[in-house]
DNA sequence: ATAGTTATTTAGGCTTACCTAATTTTATTT
DNA sequence: AAATAAAATTAGGTAAGCCTAAATAACTAT
């Protein structure tokens, strides 16, 4: 019904309009897929006449309910094969992405539903960010990024908003992992960087660039 | 590397040539893909130029070492995804076939390898098939199909040559399933039908077609 | 061995999802 | 407001994997 292609525009669609709130480009689109601009004129046309989208010539595009409700089930299978991943197979945080992005696709109705239960129906993935059920509902969060912080500011470590290698392995290799007690010391004025305590224990600097990713939460 | 297309095709030319023994027919190809013959000629002919497979014009295709490893991987994936649908998720044994077919497809070094792993290193799946090793090696097999057997034959049901859910709901309705142990107490001249005793317990009558799916081994 | 049947291949086309190059539209500068 | 730059679209094309119809090759039966 959904083929490959559809599910991944959808997907990108989603995740662009979350980021940015705003109507999707063919640019950003194109970026975002490895695709030509133009490649992405035709691709949107034709899920627009399928209802999945509404397409303004020139300007953008958007979901309708019926392509967000596609973009978030593909979001949901994502997110549960990236739990099952890292919890079952013993994957490390940084090694799921590109597998989880083959197994989303995977259809069956039930396949999902029996890997929820089996996971013991987890309510965020190995990066923190929320499962939404199988209506599509997400829970609500009260998470917001650490560089929103001041001085004194104690929380918890509960997600990052990148997802690339290069970060989540830093964060491995600077022993920062999610659930841990982020507690911030200072904050230099110059460069923005934070210097934390985690876990009461060990100091560390992070530049803003870092402190930008991480969302923390009241524990 | 290998395209969706492909691996399937090379799934289907090794299992057509492990039921007949002998070079594979275009016309066996398309009812087994239910595929044109026209199609099966011109793909034939693509994945030849690959050394994926030999194919000489009008008589048929065979294997090269190399497709013969392909199919055989996709083959011991299709199976270890099925030991998982059963053993983790709690799928039937007449439920796993269509969604491992999608899940043989999915391209990871570690994966496989992990839910191996996960899996307790298995040797066989749902079905009593033998599950190839990383290096593609089967372990060897003494069972036999329960035809070949004769009145006062014990052994136990190790496995089932027929995968359609119909044969498998059969045998579940029939209460019949892997590990039970099979008494051969006649056979039918007529229609060789079997009678059997089921576990030293319920007495059944197997008609020929069913006994034909079956395979047993030594307690 | 030849007629008839069946299997296979060839030829020509289609759809999906992409591409480049050229053009048009929109946004930015001066 | 005109000139320039950037973004989006149109036009024309390609490869993969399929199709039907027609032609050829291989078997089967008399």
């Amino acid at each position: 019904m959904t083929s490959l292609a559809e599910e991944n525009y959808l997907k990108a669609i989603y995740k662009l309009h979350e980021k940015t709130g705003t109507i999707v480009s063919t640019s950003a689109l194109a970026d975002s897929l490895s695709v030509s601009a133009a490649s992405i004129t035709d691709f949107v046309k034709k899920i627009a006449l399928k209802k999945l989208i509404t397409y303004e010539k020139s300007k953008g595009v958007k979901l309708t309910e019926k392509g967000r409700q596609i973009a978030i089930n593909i979001i949901r299978k994502h997110r549960l094969w990236e739990v099952w991943l890292v919890t079952k197979l013993d994957f490390k945080w940084d090694e799921v992405h590109e597998i989880a992005e083959q197994l989303e696709h995977v259809v069956s109705d039930g396949l999902i539903e029996q890997l929820d239960k089996h996971l013991g129906y987890p309510k965020t993935d190995p990066h923190g960010d929320l499962i939404p059920d199988a209506k599509g509902q997400f829970a609500k969060s009260n998470s917001k990024p650490l560089l929103n912080c001041t001085t004194g500011y104690k929380g918890k470590l509960i997600g990052v908003t990148e997802h690339s290698n290069s970060f989540l392995q830093y964060l491995t290799k600077s022993n920062l992992k999610l659930g841990d007690e982020i507690a911030v010391v200072a904050i230099e004025d110059y460069d923005y960087s934070f210097e934390v305590k985690i876990n009461n224990k060990d100091k560390k600097l992070l530049s803003k660039e870092v402190v930008k990713n991480l969302l923390v939460a009241e524990i």
